[in-house]
DNA sequence: TAAAACAAGACAAAAACTTGACAAAACATT
DNA sequence: AATGTTTTGTCAAGTTTTTGTCTTGTTTTA
């Protein structure tokens, strides 16, 4: 039976622009050409996918992403065609194309414009084909980071008014938190990374995206918030049973005071456990780090390499 | 007996309107059209549609703003329905399961259980499974608002620590935040209104339940966030021109301060502007509010009341 | 009596269709 | 390295279909 719906022609060329990210025309210009998917058709000639064409489609656009040509691949099976994107995609892992500037300029002049315009309704869709278009280390580190240093910027010099920082930074939350949300599912059992900061700390998007990136990593990520006790902290971790802490530290006030909490943090936690540190205010903490031997990463790509490190570690 | 009264007939079209945000002639046309919802009659011949009613086409228009076409759907039973939404809304048409139990009290119960637990992911699942069973109204007042006092309340008496307390808040919002750009689409062209409050005023998550319903009525929200000086609200009304312009009022602190500052902001509107007063301590600005013509909610019933009286006098 | 609901038809914007053209990118050849 | 050829995404023009909105005129309600 769910084979059976599987097959149903029921989804218009909209829904599959939608789930697929292929324009419209495109799909038609492959239809055309290659017979790549030949739809079935209403009384009224709209073309009907089913959920098997839509798959397939997925499947050559994932086979062209890895360098095939569209006119040699399409009139593949589903069977072939996947044993093809399988084979390219693994030996391909290091070949990931960067976006061009162009494209990312592009999105970020629009974003720009939203915000002036205070159209947070066309910012959040700038925001969420920015995510389609980029991969996840692209769309934080060469579009979302500039746009908040921009905000910043502007902001200081006084460019851009209160209202429209506040409106850009909910925007700019709303979607990190669907992007976490996104690739958060029961079935990761990653091992357990802890975020959060210690009392007098405040909210910051840059912990976010640092979220998003551990996440990307594989660690099953859980976020404590701001301004949490440092008890509270170690409680956390040592309940669900954290491999990593990591803090953020933004808040150039109270340094000696959140030293020690981390020593205290790092007293009670297991042995195990390891400490990371970010935030602009984390060069502060140098000798501090040597201490507790805490990892300091400064920014968000040293933050990854860190990561990534003592995830094949504990793996 | 629940369900003997959502099957009962009783709403009028117009009612029908402000809930789902559908225009009357489109729910009339819709009908002749596509028989989409058949309604009962009076003896008189006017259309009265039950709960069930409501909730199709609350479906249909989802499913509209996701790229279906009307004629195509609009047959569809309840269930086809919802498991067409689901995948188009989620884009991987597989996301979503049907949980076995789901009384407003087990999800309730459920939710308990993972706060407890401090197991983010299992809440998140249960927060997301009772938005998809219950309808957005029935979410927020019969299942979110409770929890969230149920929260408060342990917290308060020491059952439940705070970083239990910290992880299920960033739960609900995030969850919100997600109810929140699923509603939100281009092609929402409803009256405009601003939801923001005053300097010293924290985040709130009662606040964003509220755009929740703002949303839900055909409202199309902006939220400018906590903290925003008066000025810079009068600023975002005026230049996105908002109809109706929201305050929530939560910290019992600088009372005459904040009244004045209504009161400005009241004076440099347009006159046609309308200014609704939610929060716990809203109570504390009656003179106030007969002062300057505002409308003070009390709670999330009296303010849906509201912002549907003003949906229909502007419309 | 004014406002709201009804029916039916007309209209216009949006979306999808076809066909053809164009230009950038990729490839092949010299 | 320069040049010619092929591939392929995108766009435009013109047609058809779909669908939200509006109009007109009648009936019901408050």
């Amino acid at each position: 039976m769910d084979k059976d719906l599987a097959q149903k022609p029921r989804h218009l060329i909209q829904v599959v622009n939608r789930r697929t990210g292929i324009n419209s025309d495109v799909i038609r210009a492959w239809e055309r050409r290659y017979k790549a998917i030949v739809s079935q058709r209403t009384s009224t000639n709209r073309r009907l996918y089913s959920d098997s064409d839509i798959e397939k489609l997925s499947l050559l656009k994932r086979a062209v992403a890895a360098g095939r040509r569209i006119g040699d691949i399409a009139h593949l099976s589903y069977d072939d065609l996947f044993e093809l994107v399988m084979g390219d995609e693994s030996n391909n892992s290091t070949a990931y194309q960067r976006p061009s500037t162009g494209t990312v300029m592009e999105l970020f002049d629009e974003a720009v414009i939203n915000i002036n315009e205070m159209n947070t309704l066309k910012l959040d869709v700038t925001l969420s084909n920015a995510v389609a278009m980029l991969s996840t280390t692209d769309f934080l580190l060469e579009f979302l980071k500039p746009l908040h240093n921009h905000i910043n910027d502007e902001c200081k010099r006084g460019t851009l008014r209160y209202v429209q920082e506040k409106l850009a930074k909910i925007c700019i939350r709303t979607c990190l938190n669907n992007l976490y949300s996104k690739f958060r599912s029961p079935k990761n059992k990653g091992p357990k990374l802890v975020v959060a900061s210690l009392t007098a700390e405040y909210e910051n998007l840059d912990t976010l995206m640092h979220i998003i990136i551990a996440q990307n990593i594989g660690w099953d990520v859980t976020y404590a918030g701001s301004n949490v006790p440092h008890d509270e902290i170690t409680f956390l971790a040592q309940q669900i049973s954290a491999q990593v802490l990591v803090l953020a530290l933004n808040n150039p006030r109270d340094i000696s005071r959140k030293s020690y909490e981390i020593k205290t943090i790092k007293d009670n936690a297991d042995k195990k456990e390891n400490i990371v540190l970010i935030g602009h205010e984390v060069l502060e903490y140098r000798t501090l780090a040597d201490d507790v031997k805490a990892t300091i990463a400064q920014d968000m790509g040293s933050f990854r390499l860190t990561l990534e490190r003592l995830y094949s570690l504990i793996r």
